[in-house]
Parts: C-alpha cells; sequence; structure tokens
DNA sequence: GTCATTTATCATGC
DNA sequence: GCATGATAAATGAC
C-alpha cells in the first residue's frame, strides 16, 4: 500500500475516501457482467477511474460480501430462521 | 444532490433496547481481555437479544472502536484464546482496564424496565 | 479467493 | 445537537 518509497517502513494506513457516483456507476456495471473481474479489465477500469488496481480489486471483494449479506437479509426476513 | 450511501434496503435503523445494550455491554465487560465473541456466541448473543448476527457485529465493531477512541478500553491486541498476560503492563486505571486478576466490584448493568418485544420492524 | 475486522462516513433517532 | 446503528473503503489473517 505504500506507493513509492518506505524509508523505514512507516505503512500508513490509506485514508478511507468515498468514491464518487459516476466510479461507483462504472464499477457497479461492470460487476453486473462479471461478478469476478479479469486483470485486463480491472487495469482498464483503474485507469478509467483514476483508482489503483489494488483499489478496484478491492472495490470486487467488498462489492461480492455485500450480495451475500443482501442475500442473507433477505432469506431471514421472513422465517425467523 | 448527495447520493446517499446506498439506501436500497436498509432503511430506518432502529435503537437497540435497553436490553439489549444491557446483555451486550456486560458480555463485553466480561471479556474486556478479549473483546472479540466468536461466531458461536455472536449468534448465541443474537438469539438472547432477538438481532441478527450482522447487528451484534456491528455492535461490537462500534463499540470496541468508541471505547478505545476514549481510553476507556485496553486489551491486547490479536489475543487469541488460551494466551495469558503477564508482562508489566502499565497500570492503567481506566474504567475498562483489563487487568489480570484486578478483582473489580463488577458494576451490574441493571437497566432493567422494559420488556417489549419491538424487534420486528414494520 | 473469502471473511472478520478496522476506520472514517453516513444516516437516523431523540 | 450528539449518540448510535449501518454502510463504504481498506487491511490482514488464512
Amino acid at each position: 500500500p505504500v506507493p513509492p518509497f518506505p524509508p523505514g517502513a512507516p505503512r500508513t494506513r490509506k485514508k478511507r475516501c468515498p468514491y464518487s457516483k459516476f466510479q461507483i456507476r462504472e464499477l457497479e456495471r461492470e460487476f453486473f457482467f462479471n461478478v469476478y473481474i479479469n486483470k485486463e479489465k480491472r487495469l482498464q477500469l483503474s485507469r478509467m477511474l483514476n483508482l489503483s488496481d489494488r483499489q478496484v480489486k478491492i472495490w470486487f471483494q467488498n462489492r461480492r460480501m455485500k450480495e451475500k449479506k443482501l442475500s442473507r437479509d433477505r432469506l431471514q426476513y421472513f422465517s425467523g430462521n | 444532490r448527495y447520493g446517499t450511501v446506498d439506501f436500497g434496503g436498509s432503511a430506518r435503523r432502529k435503537n437497540a433496547t435497553r436490553e439489549t445494550t444491557s446483555t451486550l455491554k456486560t458480555w463485553l465487560y466480561e471479556h474486556r481481555k478479549n473483546p472479540y465473541p466468536t461466531k458461536g456466541e455472536k449468534i448465541m448473543l443474537a438469539i438472547i437479544t432477538k438481532m441478527t448476527l450482522t447487528q451484534v457485529s456491528t455492535w461490537f465493531a462500534n463499540a470496541r472502536r468508541r471505547l478505545k477512541k476514549e481510553n476507556k478500553m485496553t486489551w491486547s491486541p490479536k489475543n487469541k484464546a488460551g494466551e495469558e498476560r503477564k508482562e508489566g503492563t502499565p497500570r492503567e486505571e481506566d474504567e475498562y482496564s483489563a487487568e489480570g486478576e484486578g478483582r473489580a466490584e463488577q458494576k451490574s448493568y441493571k437497566e432493567d424496565k422494559d420488556l417489549r418485544f419491538s424487534d420486528l420492524e414494520e
């Protein structure tokens, strides 16, 4: 996560910055086609949205977890399980 | 307009009842040395408090962050079960300080007053 | 890869 | 007006 030169290895955790509507829309669009994104499209998408490859990769991971949670919530919405 | 983060289904959030917070706070206090409930423990707490597993996890995450932020609670980072700390950690007499044998008077959270099953939203 | 977790925001209740 | 629950980025274990 430390971009260029880590002098002493002060790995500063990247500050969380919410993505813009445009970025979200493009990411969601690609997510609709593939829940899993290729490396090519990932690079391509990251350049288009001014995000790092890692950010796009992590976004898809979190997005899949979100989808799973939505499914669970919908299931337990009725039966008391 | 600011696109609300994501209101697709969550919608209105409801505050937990005093019983719920009391139960969770008690568990958190009794396990202040390792305030990370296992999945099984979370399920148990979820059943007791009539919450979902996600809600219990969220509650603990928020509680830990909040207490840590206010220096109200300290625990060993990454303390798996079975690890006993014996090093001379500086005695910080915080309200929730996790001293090993420090027998603090158990301040029972007795906020039992209302007992209503208003968990079913809608 | 999943998944629990942390961190900062967001949104709502009161 | 803050306290509090829920969500969105980001990390790390495995």
